[in-house]
DNA sequence: TATTTAGTCTATAGTTTATATAGGTTTTAT
DNA sequence: ATAAAACCTATATAAACTATAGACTAAATA
């Protein structure tokens, strides 16, 4: 499963991507539409934001806003940024990949082959789909405020 | 990523299963062929022990054993067992489902939508394939002691 | 330009879950 | 009886998660 931390981010994400080019959208405002603690998900904005993904503005009139179009970011990049490994296993993951340390042999382990399928069934989608896929649908998204 | 704890199992289940039909197996044979902490592993088997996945034969002699064929014992089976859900959020859990805290309406959420697909590819491989086909391949398999 | 206000940024602390270790208890074979 | 093995309980350690407090920054306005 993902960590709250990444599923928080992704619903704050689809909010920014629904406003996006509206200008900078308040913490607050994203934390109550989406239900989250308003401080935690201020440290998950900032990772992003140091990250590269967000911009932000300070003081009165600002808040966070997307770097990049929505179409342009990919639902696995999200993961990988704040979860790390998408893979099952971290012998068969692409960008955290670390040595299996129970088998003797990765070229001849089953599960090795098995792990890196679902890793595969996985990252196509994930790679595919990007944060414009996945915005609401059939939502007219009026400006708060 | 699956816990240490499902990954050290998958190692253990696999070494009970190409030792299938020899009798009971050590922890202790287990712990130091896959590397896994030997109290650890104690911990985990028993855990499958108690639900229903191996025997155990105690004192002299003794030691943990499949109480199906593997071919019978599904992946997703394990993790479920162990990790709990294998799909990446809550709320498209076939087993664990929760409703999503974060979004108005699932019917409407992209993000559903996405991640539902991704558990089925998952799904697919982690349903069909046993702990047969990840055994260690092209490996003559001696009994040890 | 001083002040107020709205907001981000930083640090930290408490809580829970995951991982791992240690020691003692019970069962079984010989 | 003794030794070998699983079993059980408690505890230690580390990581992840959640929450809080306060510092800093930028904009608005009088």
């Amino acid at each position: 499963m993902l960590s709250k931390k990444t599923q928080y981010a992704f619903h704050a994400l689809i909010h920014l991507a629904e406003r996006a080019d509206q200008g900078p959208v308040l913490i607050s405002e994203i934390a109550q539409e989406k239900n989250i603690s308003i401080k935690f998900l201020e440290n998950i904005l900032l990772e992003l934001k140091n990250a590269g993904m967000l911009g932000s503005k300070k003081g009165k009139g600002g808040g966070y806003y997307l770097l990049k179009p929505p179409k342009e970011i990919a639902l696995a990049k999200i993961i990988r940024l704040l979860d790390g490994p998408i893979a099952l296993l971290p012998c068969v993951s692409l960008n955290y990949y670390e040595r299996c340390e129970n088998c003797r042999d990765e070229a001849v382990c089953g599960l090795h082959e098995v792990m890196s399928k679902v890793r595969d069934a996985s990252l196509k989608l994930l790679e595919n789909k990007s944060l414009k896929d996945i915005l609401t649908k059939n939502v007219p998204i009026p400006k708060l405020g």
